[in-house]
RNA sequence: GGGCGCUUAGCUCAGCGGCAGAGCAUUGCAUUCACAUUGCAGGGGUCACAGGUUCAAAUCCUGUAGCGCCCACCA
């Protein structure tokens, strides 16, 4: 059989076809084998709501691996899935509901949670074509998304299996607490950004303090030095005395104290500051909060009532001017925790959340990686990181006062707790806040319970893990805690969820083999999925942590919308190819460094995309009975040397696959095809024809095709096309092709 | 403050004990021939700097500088 090919490879006309090819045959989809040990990879979840972006594009790392195991016979699942992505999502909706002139304050949370998941519904299955569009080889038979009523159903049961073990508490900690978004974070959520500030110092009687926040003054509650602080030992017996308001506070020793900074002396502040609730808490000092949820000030002076913490604080600083109590004013470079979303700074403050225990937890993600049962790649580079965090890692606050997200599944009996604060919308659509024992004579239960935007529970509020009646009382004024869980807590069982959801495959593809990821996730999702998944299984999730390098652009800077210099993945995909978009994140890029993506380089592999297809069209076109030899025989020392050579690919690509060096193997398979196959064998090959020789065909056609297996992972389309035009038999598919290996 | 990484051709980067490499860019020539999305040939490098180990160092060790990243309770 002769075929004429097209001049050039038109990618577009061959991938959406292909790939339905590919999935009709089911080749993404296991087939069972418990005599086989099986390849699983589960997709780092895309964001619901998030069209892709170049980041995305670098899983062609884990569709290779998988295409290579596939080939290789090993049943393969490559698990996708998509994230609800609570507060990412929730800000995104905001800015949107913000541009009706709407605020999520105009909603019960109720509709706004309705309002919510129709608005990812309609972006949820974008990202499912966009992958599909770069050919990843995922079973979509598998894919979950992480707000489907089983899995948050499986998260509600860890949750509830935490509590049992006592391992989640309610506690009153400060918190990071961004006042634009409305909700508390986690310690990783909170970006330190240097900032120009001033440093004021101010007179507290027998002490001079120095505070970058007076409008804080007023929750002082201690001034401490530290012990070494000889000088200062005298003041000890004394009382310091705030200004404005000429409280008189007690002077203590901590040694947290930097005795060098400022005056030696630290204004203690419990209730808007971490160190100095460390320190209140080991004094037995009072906890006062000066500044709301929205960032207004609250119990202090009157003039002070009300206004937003950054007016608060020229106004304080002018009335100790006025008063003669500031002492100096200095610039001070420090860094300020701001919101990873807004970028708000952040206020630190006390009130209570939900935390998980972390250190059971942790010790055994430490264990587990020591012993290799998780193996952490590059290693030198990020096992230190891995566990350095693992190590120092804090109780993990992983309530959110977000709406978009599975709720806590807690309830609170109103009529135990009546110091609850319930904000609700009342009939009329009136924001109604308060004390529920303040309220309920005025508002009938059923009110507040429809129109429930958030409730505020102390520390000591009784709660219990189910709804319905109290177990207390027998009363039926029960409400739910409004807060929802972290992302990363549902993300964090990942592994488990959605394999558990799919009966056997938790016991056959679990740990599975390999997740792979950008390294900024490593303590976000991946030393979350070792807690929680160790936690469930007794299992380690993975055995392999490969982390992948990060996407720049051309001049090594990282891509960012404000740069204006992102590359979208979709339009390389339409003029290049996938497989020149493939091929580009991969050739010649070392481990976990940056990959410098450029237009220039896409169309590099593009050109080299078509350099393949017309040594294709060559052979198809000199080679009248096209097929691949089942022996060679009668061959030149031409041919010897380009079957030897193919032979050191069949190894070194072998090689390079198993253990991550694709940026060396498809390099040394593009010199080879281009340099050694084309330019050097098949010029000279063209006499040969010429005179008729039929041996040349079988070295060609035994070269050609093996090329495109081993190529095959790396660029699924041109190559899969390719082997339809030329060597496929009834329609069988390059993919169900075994990998090569070498016949002596 | 602690830790990590990087520095190799004009640009972007591989290589990580044994003659300094690739892609892009550049120069010259060729080409109705599978491919101009091509071929052949060429120019271009004290492998950041200073020491050390070694028969042999871009590669291993120590230090210095510049850049980048991560962690941390800089009020």
């Amino acid at each position: 059989m002769t075929r004429e090919l097209p001049k050039n490879f038109i990618s577009k006309d061959y991938e959406g076809k292909l790939y339905s090819l590919w999935e009709e045959a089911g080749v993404f989809t296991p087939e069972v084998d418990k005599k086989k040990q099986p390849f699983t990879i589960i997709l780092p979840l895309p964001n619901a709501n998030d069209p892709m972006h170049i980041g995305h594009a670098m899983f062609v790392i884990q569709d290779i691996l998988i295409r290579f195991h596939i080939m290789k016979g090993d049943p393969t699942l490559w698990l996708p899935g998509s994230d609800h992505a609570g507060m990412e999502t929730q800000f995104v909706f905001e800015k949107q509901l913000a541009k009706e002139g709407k605020s999520r304050f105009d909603y019960d949370r109720e509709t706004l949670f309705k309002m919510l998941a129709e608005f990812v519904e309609k972006n949820r299955l974008i990202n499912k074509d966009q992958l599909k569009k770069l050919g990843f080889a995922l079973d979509w038979s598998r894919y979950h998304y992480s707000m489907e009523p089983e899995i948050v159903e499986m998260v509600l049961e860890t949750f509830r299996k935490l509590h049992a073990d006592d391992l989640i508490y309610r506690g009153e900690r400060v918190v990071h607490f961004c006042t634009k978004c409305g909700t508390s974070f986690s310690d990783l959520e909170v970006v330190y950004e240097d900032r120009e500030d001033k440093l004021f110092y101010l007179d507290y009687g027998s002490v001079t303090i120095a505070t970058t926040r007076p409008e804080t003054i007023f929750a002082d509650v201690a001034v401490a030095i530290n012990p070494k602080n000889l000088k200062a030992k005298e003041l000890l017996s004394q009382k310091a005395v705030v200004p404005l308001i000429t409280k008189s506070i007690l002077i203590i020793e901590d040694e947290l104290v930097d005795p060098d900074f400022g005056t030696g002396a630290l204004k203690i502040t419990p209730g808007h500051d971490a160190v100095d609730f460390e320190v209140g808490t080991k004094h037995g000092l009072e906890t006062l909060s000066v500044i709301n949820r929205f960032g207004k000030m609250i119990n202090v002076p009157e003039k002070y009532l009300g206004m937003k913490v950054l007016a608060a604080r020229d106004a304080v600083v002018s009335d100790l001017k006025a008063g003669g109590k500031l002492v100096k004013e200095e610039p001070l470079r420090h860094s300020v925790g701001t919101c990873y979303r807004c970028g708000t700074v952040i206020e630190p403050m006390v009130f209570p959340q939900w935390f998980i225990t972390t250190r059971p937890l942790a010790d055994k993600a430490i264990e587990t990686v020591r012993n290799g049962q998780t193996a952490i790649f590059p290693q030198k580079r990020f096992e230190k990181m891995y566990f350095d965090w693992m190590e120092n890692i804090k109780d993990w606050n992983i309530s959110r006062q977000v709406v978009w997200g599975p709720r806590i599944p807690a309830w609170y009996c109103l009529d135990c707790n009546d110091s609850i604060q319930v904000n609700f919308l009342n009939k009329n659509k009136e924001a109604i806040s308060g004390l529920y024992k303040d309220l309920k004579d005025v508002h009938p239960f059923e009110e507040m319970k429809s129109g429930l935007q958030s409730l505020f529970a102390s520390k000591e509020s009784s709660y219990q893990l189910q709804d319905g009646a109290c177990s207390h009382c027998r009363g039926k004024n029960v409400l739910q805690e409004t807060d929802t869980f972290d992302t990363w807590f549902l993300s964090g069982q990942w592994p488990v969820s959605t394999l558990k959801s799919n009966p056997g495959d938790l016991e056959y593809f679990y740990p599975t083999s390999i997740l792979d990821t950008l390294w900024d996730i490593l303590f976000f999702w991946v030393g979350r999925m070792m807690m929680l998944g160790i936690y469930l299984t007794d299992k380690v999730p993975f055995k392999i942590v490969h982390l992948h390098a990060r996407v720049v652009d051309k001049h090594g800077k990282k891509m960012s919308k404000s740069k204006g210099n992102v590359i979208d993945p979709l339009l390389m995909v339409n003029q290049y190819g996938a497989d020149s978009l493939r091929l580009a994140l991969v050739m010649g890029v070392g481990p976990a460094s940056d990959v410098s993506l450029s237009d220039e380089k896409v169309r590099g592999m593009r050109n080299f995309t078509t350099k393949l297809w017309n040594i294709g069209r060559f052979i198809a076109t000199s080679d009248h009975e096209l097929g691949i030899p089942e022996s060679l025989n009668d061959l030149t020392e031409d041919d010897e040397k380009i079957i030897n050579s193919l032979n050191e690919q069949i190894k070194s690509v072998t090689a390079g696959n198993e253990c991550f060096r694709f940026g060396q193997s498809s390099e040394d398979l593009y010199r080879f095809i281009w340099h050694e196959f084309a330019d050097f064998y098949i010029e000279s090959s063209k006499e040969r024809i010429k005179a008729g020789d039929k041996v040349v065909f079988s070295v060609l056609n035994h070269v050609f095709s093996t090329c495109l297996k081993l190529l095959h992972p790396f660029m699924p389309f041109v190559t899969e096309a390719l082997w339809q035009e030329m060597y496929s038999e009834n329609g069988s598919l390059l993919i169900k092709e075994p990998w090569p290996s070498i016949k002596d």
